[in-house]
DNA sequence: CTTGAGCTTCTAGTGACTGGAATCCCTATG
DNA sequence: CATAGGGATTCCAGTCACTAGAAGCTCAAG
């Protein structure tokens, strides 16, 4: 398979998958005219990082994975542990967005939106000292 | 006033700072001995801007916002219009990440995370057409 | 034989900083 | 007066995960 395939079969971007192959996920063969050879395990892999970062683990977190998918000899538990770990994280950037989220709609509500130039959200911005009254 | 006061005052670190004044954000005067010498205007955009950023409002709308605070004759729907696009980035942000979040969660509570090497998460990740169920 | 699509490599840019190195300035102490 | 420190300066490089673009090679069709 050349890369234009994989990359339609995979869902990703042939830049992308070029990419992957330069920081080291996988590692295609080379056919004669020096274009890349992906067999059905590359295609695989790549279809394991492009689910694993659409559930947003990091590159580092998806080669942690593909290397405990390839290895016999795993524990799930390790399995769980990076997983448990990223769910935290989005836990962490949920609460931190829906954090700004309740001040900026706050906000948004109390500016009339109008041509004159008094404006909550400036004057919020504008204040040193904050509270989070 | 030394970066390093205006540092602490405004709690943003002076890297930062000197970041915002090459990108043209404020424009701080020099000391006779090359120092950047601080006002208190050059404070209160420097609070403005890192309030502007805690709420999560990129660099560039910190520039929009900066030029409408400073404009007598701004209407407040302009400013409104800002926020509320970013408002709306933000709910998407918070909507993607609770799509990640939810099957994360169903995964890893799925996984039981022993010794053993059979793991739902990677069965997952392997798969190469997904359906949403 | 030419055309066009697809492939190759390389460099550089994104956003918003952050770390580190080399050097300069100011103040205080011995 | 020498020096030691803390703070200031600049510049370069790195982060993360790509993405855009340029210049050039390869292949299949007409």
């Amino acid at each position: 398979m050349n890369i234009g395939e994989v990359a339609k079969r995979a869902g990703l971007p042939p830049k992308t998958i070029r990419y992957y192959e330069e920081i080291g996920l996988i590692d295609p063969m080379r056919s004669a005219n020096g274009y890349r050879a992906f067999r059905e395990n590359d295609l695989h892999k790549l279809a394991f990082i492009g689910r694993a970062r659409a559930l947003g683990f990091s590159i580092e977190d998806c080669r942690t994975l593909l290397a405990l998918y390839g290895d016999d000899s795993r524990e799930s538990a390790q399995v769980k542990r990076v997983a448990e770990q990223h769910l935290a994280q989005i836990d962490n950037k949920i609460a931190q967005l829906q954090s700004m989220r309740g001040t900026l709609a706050h906000l948004v509500k109390a500016c009339r939106g109008d041509d004159r130039p008094d404006c909550p959200i400036l004057e919020d911005l504008s204040v040193l000292a904050h509270a989070d009254s």
